[in-house]
DNA sequence: GCATATCTGGATCTGAATATCCAGTTTTAC
DNA sequence: GTAAAACTGGATATTCAGATCCAGATATGC
């Protein structure tokens, strides 16, 4: 449901907070996420401007997350690539309609803010605490005391 | 976040929906729904394979739901043209991964279940049932006793 | 039976999302 | 200061959803 670039984005800014304190290159991130990497390029063009990520040239330069993985939603990365379109007036424009959705729209724009609000509460920090043996991009299962380190 | 023809797939359902006894042709159900006919008749024709509608032929034919607006759910109608995908394995095939999603794809599936689970209880009936003002595809204000010839 | 209405299915067109490529710019190491 | 590392931005290619078109099949009314 969501797009393909909405799933990079996620798995380089995961890929980033894994490890918050060295400087990423788009080769190593794509390597590390799977995405191709003249597409990540453009997909960390996007963070960089929703000054998410801070993009740094030269020689050693790289990709660093711009705050705390603990202050980044998903819905803050959702938006960054592709934003999520709420429904703000009827679809067919019809007049007597205007603002206030009827009910089929009303229906599918709570569905949205549902998902919405799900992923505004969901912070990068958040999803990488979980005690899930199977760690984002990572092929090893997870010991715990990996989560230590965060 | 929905494709527009999921869009269109419901228009048409609701359409049909608010006038169950008659034949509604596919140029009357473009005109209804503001969807350009050509297209229209593709969705319909998806429908109809997911036994959602029936289509008849030639004079006085068209188009009437397969069911009772009361027992078509919204889910039904979106996986007629689009099936949510739901995340079912990891994304990037990690082999300890397998069926057990790490927390970001978790994350991501629940969200989709959510979804899924809202538009699976969710029946075309219970939506044209709502005392709302704005009646799908309708440009005047509904009077309440419209409601009572569903 | 015949003309007309209507859906069906295939071929095709268009535009947006996805993906690639490369020349240009910035930064660092030496 | 120079060469190499790395991001930037523009141009281009590819793929697919969205949309169109039309000949063919089917059903009805007369």
């Amino acid at each position: 449901m969501l797009s393909q670039t909405v799933e990079y984005a996620l798995r380089a800014i995961v890929a980033l907070a894994g490890d918050e304190t060295t400087s990423w290159t788009a080769q190593a991130l794509a390597a590390k996420t799977q995405v191709p990497a003249s597409y990540l390029s453009k997909v960390l063009q996007s963070l960089a401007k929703a000054n998410l990520v801070v993009a740094q040239r030269g020689r050693n330069g790289g990709f660093v997350l711009a705050k705390p993985a603990s202050v980044i939603t998903v819905l803050e990365v959702v938006n960054a690539v592709e934003p999520i379109q709420r429904i703000q007036k009827c679809p067919l424009a019809l007049a007597s309609h205007g603002v206030r959705l009827c009910s089929l729209h009303r229906m599918l724009d709570d569905a949205y803010a549902m998902v919405e609000r799900v992923f505004g509460t969901a912070t990068i920090a958040s999803i990488l605490a979980e005690p899930n043996p199977a760690r984002p991009l990572c092929d090893q299962a997870g010991a715990l005391h990996v989560l230590h380190a965060l």
